[in-house]
DNA sequence: CTGAAAGCGCTTACAG
DNA sequence: CTGAAAGCGCTTACAG
């Protein structure tokens, strides 16, 4: 079942059905419905394969995905379904894990789905520097910054992770704990200069303390995986190395969870023996016993922003850089400590 | 950047090039390496549209995922996406709201991509009932059965929800508890001529209750979403409903997630006021306080088996139905109460 | 407004 | 083992 079923069933020519097909304004009224009638008749579906070798691209977008298991991403995914389709696209899903390079991985979707256009959720910069040039169509990075990348076709959305921790941290400390845990991913230096969001929040915590004239400690954090297992392991560590601490930032809602769980195994309770906060805003927080504080990143705006920054550039737009601003959720994690 | 250019720089036809590209073995050992060479220095990429113009249709897959935040469903993606992977082929991932249809979304996905096979996680008997005859290529259903639907080309993997619920319930009942409230939902009839997940789940709940003696009655359920906020709601609704109710089992662990938050929200506690049992197996489940007790499904023997029939079934084989079997979860949110 | 024809980038019999 | 060529199903200048 081709166009030239419908050519020959029609009496037309394959070239005018393709253009009712593609609503071509040029076309007779009379032709147009004819074939219509018999696209209809055959159930004719045309081949996209065939349609999108001539037009070199499809017409949907990719979104990539990095953690599978990130509920967070989650949230934004189908947010950002629901928007794409509302604009009158599809999009596809490929999640990787967060070891995995999504960059390549944007390089064979781009090469095999010929995307209008990239959406990743999750990025390391690593990745984007070595190997993006090879993606050339608009892409925009959501959740973390690209802005230092200086690539045309790469946009960014991401949240103000620096400010987002130094109010996590800023929380803690104004409810008096001065011996502060914290559970990260990324044990190296820190600096505003790298894209890591691990160390980005770490600089927050830094920013924080140093606000109140405290010292902060970069041993103070122990590395985890974006887990509730990593989170779990991490805080057993804390636990055992830091015997004095009051509380715990955990710089994800999920490895927050496993350390809820860890704290709870040691035989302490949160809020009463150790305060506890997390980060991103998942749906999950508010239904942990204690409902954990955390810091969230607006899931709408992100998915918003990122579409429609990506919808914009498809239409010639230049790449820009937002960043969106977070919210200090209060839980019942956190308690307030005389000095 | 075509197989033309590669055919060029080497030195050879471009149908040499096609059958290097493609691993036929009918090749030099010198054209193989001197051409992948070129394609390594090209840094050249097939173009799949005009492949699969060829090749009619893609050589892909497509898993449609109902539910978006299920998060057994987002392990058993994972799984698949390894195993597909594994077998040398690729996949990409739809969401769709637990409302929609699954099989509107497949006839589409079935046009545009043309996908090998498709892989259903969760659907609804009657969606693929009036409409499943327009997808032709191989297809399963993960996670419900589609025995009685009698299509040719669609096989089935799912878990004996009677046998995990039978075995849920029984676990409360053998611990002494008479007045268990259920969160399910669907208060349709209970029977096994469905399809529906629910259904069979009550129906699973009713046997093991006859199996003992006891009258189940459908009253004893609510209906929910699947989501923490739905059980939230049901078993606020049964609290307030069933006073004496000393047990609750929710048919999937997120509502027992949520309904181990409204109980506390209530000042009672699982396991000593109340006991709470879910269903699937989630990890989560491990890291809530008390540990919940649930049935699990085999996430890896439902994406193992799933990929495996698609596979076969593209090979030519015949729709198949499995049953993978579950597993009752001990965990600490069950209290054993004397009569 | 419509048709005939070239061409998209690849695969695959068919010769040799 | 390799090349030349036909053809996959569609789109789109180019004529008319």
């Amino acid at each position: 079942m081709t166009i030239k079923d419908v050519a020959q069933h029609s009496g037309y020519a394959v070239g005018t059905v393709s253009r009712v097909l593609n609503g071509h304004p040029d076309v007779s009224e009379e032709a147009r419905s004819r074939i219509l009638a018999v696209v209809e008749e055959l159930g004719f579906k045309p081949n996209s394969n065939a349609r999108h070798l001539k037009q070199r691209g499809g017409n949907g977008f990719c979104i990539l995905v990095k953690g599978t298991h990130n509920m967070l991403f989650m949230s934004i995914v189908e947010e950002m379904q629901s928007l794409i389709k509302r604009a009158g696209r599809s999009a596809s899903v490929y999640y990787l894990n967060e070891d995995d390079n999504e960059v390549e991985l944007g390089i064979q979707v781009y090469h095999e789905q010929k995307p209008l256009g990239i959406l990743f959720l999750g990025g390391n910069q690593d990745n984007f520097k070595d190997r993006f040039t090879r993606i050339a169509c608009p892409c925009v990075l959501v959740t973390a910054r690209a802005d230092m990348l200086g690539f045309s076709n790469l946009s960014s959305v991401s949240t103000d992770d620096v400010e987002g921790a130094k109010q996590a941290m800023g929380a803690l400390l104004d409810a008096g704990h001065r011996k502060v845990g914290i559970i990260g991913s990324d044990s190296g230096e820190i600096t505003a200069n790298t894209g890591s969001i691990s160390r980005l929040r770490l600089l927050g915590c830094q920013k924080a303390s140093e606000k109140r004239g405290l010292t902060f400690y970069p041993q103070q954090a122990v590395a985890s995986r974006y887990s509730m297992e990593g989170g779990y392991q991490a805080a057993l560590i804390l636990l055992d190395r830091y015997p004095d601490m009051t509380a715990i930032f955990a710089i994800s809602d999920v490895m927050a969870i496993g350390a809820l769980r860890a704290i709870h195994d040691r035989g302490l309770r949160v809020p009463e023996d150790l305060s506890l906060i997390g980060y991103d805003g998942i749906e999950q927080v508010d239904y942990c016993v204690p409902r954990l504080s955390t810091i969230r990143q607006d899931v709408e705006q992100l998915a918003r922003r990122g579409v429609d920054i990506l919808l914009k550039q498809i239409d010639g737009a230049q790449a820009v850089h937002e960043i969106v601003s977070v919210a200090f959720i209060q839980g019942e994690s956190v308690r307030t400590i005389r000095a």
